[in-house]
DNA sequence: TTGTATGCGTTATCAC
DNA sequence: GTGATAACGCATACAA
């Protein structure tokens, strides 16, 4: 019994035959005798062979593992998109290496150096908010390395995207809280360098145009941060002036849910005071008080999609089939309507 | 200007050099020429040289890369841990790959068997709530390959441990209630296979046993799943029967939660009628109503002290000490006082 | 059916 | 100061 690791040759010592019989008859190779198979086998489960994926990614140029590059893991989304990165790789036998950026730029591309230097087959991003030049990434993509964006997207050619309809599902939101009798909504939007924020907001402006709404630019205030002490304080700014709005539509459910603290604070009830829509369907909306309506992402399903994509793109790589083509994989998004838009029932 | 990857053979042929000088080169070794010197960084940074990670590996039997096991990575605490470990790690030049488990030991082994493969240096484990045998860590631990465990720890020797006081948190959790005028504490206990909840448990029982209040066996009831819904029927079930409680102390957030959404369907109201302390600290645990008063475990800080004990065992190994020894750090919990068991101010 | 030789990219150990 | 060589563990083209 030997410590440590076990090398394909010391099986063969150890059964005087070559390396190169070893491996092949590890492998179910046509041309090795029954027997010889047996005993290698034999041998090697006692001896608990492991192969050594390091060096058969050195040999091969391959090392089944992904990267991938997230905002921050303590994230409810971004955890669940993971959780389907991971479900889908394992179970093609791809590792998962991860890095969060902490919405640094300077991290997000040393992260995706090391990444590189471990030899990743393929790249799953989702880039920082202070990410508004992508030549860290042109350079990935002229080069053909397999890579997929997911829900925050760049704007190049070329790429492989996978987002969910975030002016659908902002549009249904605040059609939502129309038809529940909001006309004054305000909108607390996301970063601005964020697509996915462009889109939501769109999604917003179109659903007042639809209902003849006139649109007050001054309703539309960014959160940076996406913080529930910010839209707290945003909140409270605004509500505190006249006219007083009546709704409230938050790019994400932590705003949402510093909006509402806010909205409790001033003595407004909610839904019948305002009514409040989130978007992204944390873990917690259901549980705040009211429980809050929001726009659910499925990020779990993000996470398999891209993955997926990723993986075929991997392959095709592998194929010589070098015609790269852009794709956007949109996903539907679903309105999750709670009690703190419900003004009808009330 | 090459397409793809650059290695040290194709700069020392551009160079007329042998590849032995560029490596020594690029890493400053002394006794090389300025001039070389800068001739090869020069080129190398025309031509973006990367270092093959892979091979270094390979050559060193080292690869700088930790594997981490957790159950869910969808899961508020595991995520924070993440977190915590992934910035310790990043910091040190490590990198983290991931495996989750959800829950089933089968994936756990396999987990484990491809970050071996792929020449980990080092394990941090929170194992599933199906691992009752440990032969499989231990067989690490015999041969003295660095692991971690963390939260749910093993029963075994010479390990190195990362836990908080859980004992202790629940014991002032229950206190707390007692304080707060609650005398009839219902427990609603974790997996009874996990030491955390075999320690919160005890907690209770020593809080109930200082303030002499006789322990109700029937009050102490496992929710092996930890789902919203499990709690939710249990805590319907006790509450409907007579003696009704006042206390619930509940060994996760989402227990807690789903034991308020039972209190409220009875028309109970907490914390006037019912006190509730929860365990963990979820990011929803303060928005939802009333907010949870809870035990944070402060699962960031276990992260990296986690991680830095691993790197610690990684350096010591490195260094030939084999002598191993048993280590625990025990972290100290926070109890965290919200609305749902201040009775004393209503 | 099996063995030999070579190389994946890097670096430590000699040698010059 | 620099170069040649071997080795990390494995897979494979080519021999036999």
């Amino acid at each position: 019994m030997k410590l440590g690791q076990v090398t394909i040759v010391d099986i063969a010592k150890e059964l005087n035959i070559s390396p190169s019989t070893v491996s092949r008859a590890l492998k179910d190779y046509p041309g090795i005798s029954d027997e010889t198979k047996e005993k290698v086998k034999a041998l090697a489960a006692k001896w608990s062979y492991r192969p050594n994926a390091v060096a058969m990614s050195l040999r091969r140029s391959k090392s089944f593992t992904i990267g991938v590059i997230i905002p921050e893991v303590v994230h409810f989304f971004f955890s669940t998109v993971i959780s389907g990165v991971e479900e889908i790789a394992f179970s093609n036998g791809y590792n998962v290496i991860l890095c969060q950026t902490n919405e640094s730029l300077a991290r997000e591309k040393s992260s995706i150096e090391t990444m590189l230097s471990n030899q990743i087959d393929g790249l799953l991003v989702s880039f920082s908010k202070e990410t508004v030049d992508f030549e860290h990434f042109k350079k990935l993509i002229d080069i053909n390395f397999p890579i997929v964006f997911f829900d925050r997207v760049p704007d190049l050619e070329n790429t492989v995207n996978v987002t969910v309809n975030d002016f659908q599902g902002a549009f249904e939101a605040v059609k939502h809280l129309i038809a529940q009798g909001c006309t004054k909504i305000v909108h607390l939007a996301g970063p601005k360098n964020l697509d996915i924020s462009k889109q939501r907001q769109k999604g917003y402006m179109e659903a007042l145009k639809q209902a003849n709404i006139p649109l007050n630019q001054d309703w539309i205030i960014e959160c940076p941060k996406g913080t529930q002490e910010e839209s707290f304080q945003i909140t409270k700014e605004i509500f505190e002036k006249s006219p007083v709005p009546d709704g409230v539509f938050a790019s994400n459910d932590i705003a949402a849910a510093g909006s509402m603290m806010a909205l409790k604070s001033l003595g407004l009830k909610i839904p019948e005071n305002v009514g409040v829509v989130g978007f992204s369907d944390w873990q917690f909306s259901a549980m705040i008080d009211p429980p809050l309506s929001t726009v659910s992402q499925h990020g779990f399903n993000i996470g398999q999609t891209a993955t997926k994509l990723l993986l075929d793109l991997i392959d095709k790589k592998k194929e010589a089939i070098t015609t790269r083509e852009h794709r956007t994989i949109v996903l539907e998004t679903e309105l999750i309507i709670r009690q703190s838009s419900q003004r009808k029932k009330f």
